[in-house]
DNA sequence: TACCAGGAGAAAA
DNA sequence: TTTTCTCATGGT
């Protein structure tokens, strides 16, 4: 039994949100990477940085043939932490790439992570220091395909302009309603979240304000753009 | 100069 | 249990 608390969230204003955005926006072809192994790289060191930023880091990583997890093993903590400093947080994050990939090779690398079912898969990304729900989400829906729905900051402010929630919600609450509400569908989970993303960074980082008299727009006249 | 960017964990209250 | 602090670079 878990102990998020309930919360439901309307199904065809959802539907229409992620109709509108992929309208707008197309298919965003998500997660950009070459491999699973480096969605999931990319996942830790996307931890409160630019993704721009988090290109350079492993290019670092792939200029060194290192973007695996023997490979970062290998390295001593101090030169893959040079080599991530594009991302910042380069000590932190070096840190939490060598516990990921120490798990990661404990449990056999991709191919037998994928026998696991998504529960204990997610319960033991959750075990691994560095990997928040977040991460966590982001690499079993990129990686692993699962149909599990990502929580970010973009959504909750997305949302909560919308009106739907109120941003305040915990993680699990949110991710739940949104899980429930869309069904599991890993498709949709894929392209929603990069469309939110694409549209977030499209219109805050032009010009802050024109999110909000967007979505002023949209609740009035039902167009996202 | 100040703020933000695809968070997480530890410490403090 | 909840809130606050720390980690840090690069772009706007």
């Amino acid at each position: 039994m878990s102990s998020h608390a309930a919360l439901s969230l309307p199904r065809r204003r959802l539907a229409s949100v992620y109709q509108r955005l992929l309208a707008t926006y197309r298919p965003q072809h998500w997660w950009p990477a070459d491999s699973p192994f480096e969605v999931m790289v990319g996942a830790v060191l996307t931890q409160n940085a630019a993704w721009a930023n988090v290109e350079r880091a492993l290019a670092n990583l792939k200029r060194h043939r290192c973007l695996s997890a023997p490979g970062i093993l290998d390295l001593d903590q101090e030169q893959l932490a040079d080599w991530l400093r594009p991302s910042g947080y380069f000590n932190i994050k070096a840190g939490r790439l060598r516990n990921f990939c120490q798990w990661y090779c404990n449990a056999g690398g991709v191919r037998r992570l994928r026998r696991r079912d998504t529960a204990s898969l997610r319960y033991q990304l959750l075990s691994v220091n560095g990997i928040g729900p977040e991460t966590a989400d982001d690499i079993l829906l990129y990686a692993f395909e699962r149909p599990v729905f990502v929580i970010d900051a973009y959504t909750r402010r997305l949302f909560s302009r919308l009106g739907l929630i109120s941003g305040n919600e915990g993680y699990e609450t949110l991710r739940h309603a949104f899980e429930r509400a869309l069904g599991p569908d890993t498709k949709v989970f894929n392209e929603y979240h990069a469309l939110i993303v694409r549209h977030a960074k499209d219109v805050c980082r032009v010009r802050p304000l024109c999110l909000r008299c967007e979505l002023r727009r949209y609740c009035q006249t039902g167009k996202l753009a």
